[in-house]
DNA sequence: TATTTTATTGACAATGTGTTATTTAATCAA
DNA sequence: TTGATTAAATAACACATTGTCAATAAAATA
C-alpha cells in the first residue's frame, strides 16, 4: 500500500502543500484548482490523475492529520473515564495548535460547511461510545445518551474553534480544564440530581 | 421604506421562495444563479438587479426569520434568569420546526459554512450578554464568561443541528427540557463546587 | 395619460471545469 | 545499464457559470 511510485507521492505531496498553504491565504471556495496545480508547479491534469476534486484533495489532508490525533490520544489515555482523563482534551488542543492554519480555514468566519458537520458528527460519535463505555449497564440517564453525546460535542467543538478563530487566547492545558470543568467537571451531569 | 414598487416585492418574494425550495431538492453549493431565475421565473439579469450573489439572497432570507425568532424569544420571555426560562429553548426548537427545510439545508450534511459560522456566533453573543445580565458584578467565575458563554451556544448549536438532522424525534418541548437541564439545570456549572 | 421605474432579451468576455490525445520524462525491475 | 512501464507535461476541447450591458418592452405610480 505505500509502494508508490516516488513522482507520485511527490505530486501529492506538493498537492498538498499548495492547498495547506493557501487556505491560509484567502477562503476555501475561491481557491481553484488551477491555483493550486499553479502553487504545487504541477500541471492542472495532473491534478485530476490524483483528485477527482478540490474537496477530495483537502478530505485526504484532513483525514492524515485526524489520525495523527486519534493515534496521540490513544497513546495517552490509558482506560480512564473520560471525566478523569485531561489527556483527551489536552491532546485535541495541542493539535489545534499544531494545525493552526489548517483549522482556523475550515472552522472559522469562511469555513467549510461539511468538514464542520464532519467533525461535529465525528466528535459525537466518540462521545457517545465514551459515553456507553463508561456509563455501561447503570441506571439510564434522565437524558438519552445520544443527546448526551451531542452536547459534550457541541462543547468541545465550540470551544475548539473559539479558541482557533481567538488566536490561542489560552494554553492547551488551560483550555483542556476549562472543557473538563463544562462537560463533566460537576459530575452531577451524567446522572443530574433533579 | 416599505414603500417599493409591487414588482420588487414580487419579484424578490419569488427569488426568496424559489431559493427556499431548491435548498430542500440539493446541496446549496449546486444551486446556480441560473436555476433560482428560471425556478422563479424570472430572468437571471433580473437577478443581479436585485442581488450581487447567490450568498446575498440566502443572507436576507435568513435575516428575515432570525428576526422572527427573536420576536418571539423577546415576547415571551419575561426578564426571567436564562436558567429558569424554559421559554427561550422552546422558541427556538418551535422555529427550527416551523422553517425546518431551511435549517435541514444551511445546518445538515452538505451545511453551509459561514452560515453555521454566524449562527454560532450569534448565540454566543446573545448567550453572553445573558450571562453578564444575570451574573452582574457577582463573583467572576472559574470559568470566563466568553468561555462560558461558548460552551451554551455550542451545546445549542449542536442540539439544534442534531434535532433537525435527525428528523425531530422528540418534541419541542422536550428538547427545550433537554436542553436547559444540561446547560443550566444542575446549577452549578455557572459557580462549579470544585 | 405621461413619466418613471422595472423587467426582458440577447449578447458578451472572462473564468473555471473536466476530459482527451500526444509527447516527454522519470522510475523500476531485470 | 538498458528496456519496459508508468507518470507528468502540454495543448486543446466542449461545456457551464458568472457578471455585465445596451436596447426594448412592460408595468406602476403620480
Amino acid at each position: 500500500m505505500e509502494t508508490l511510485d516516488r513522482r507520485v507521492r511527490r505530486t501529492r505531496n506538493q498537492l498538498g502543500d499548495a492547498l495547506r498553504e493557501l487556505i491560509t491565504e484567502k477562503p476555501y471556495e475561491a481557491i481553484t484548482i488551477q491555483e493550486i496545480s499553479d502553487r504545487a508547479d504541477v500541471n492542472r491534469a495532473t491534478f485530476y490523475l490524483h483528485y477527482g476534486s478540490k474537496d477530495e484533495l483537502l478530505a485526504q489532508n484532513l483525514r492524515e492529520i485526524f489520525d495523527e490525533l486519534v493515534i496521540q490520544i490513544e497513546a495517552r489515555a490509558e482506560g480512564k473515564p473520560p471525566w478523569e482523563s485531561m489527556v483527551h482534551a489536552q491532546a485535541l488542543f495541542e493539535h489545534l495548535d499544531e494545525h493552526f492554519g489548517l483549522y482556523q480555514a475550515v472552522l472559522g468566519q469562511h469555513g467549510v460547511g461539511y468538514v464542520m458537520h464532519q467533525i461535529l458528527a465525528y466528535i459525537t460519535t466518540h462521545e457517545e461510545r465514551l459515553l456507553r463505555d463508561y456509563l455501561g449497564n447503570a441506571a439510564a440517564p434522565v437524558i438519552p445518551i445520544p443527546i448526551l453525546a451531542r452536547h459534550v460535542a457541541g462543547s468541545i467543538f465550540a470551544l475548539a474553534s473559539w479558541w482557533v478563530e481567538n488566536n490561542r487566547p489560552y494554553p492547551p492545558e488551560t483550555m483542556a480544564h476549562f472543557l473538563l470543568q463544562l462537560c463533566y467537571g460537576v459530575g452531577t451531569l451524567v446522572t443530574p440530581e433533579n
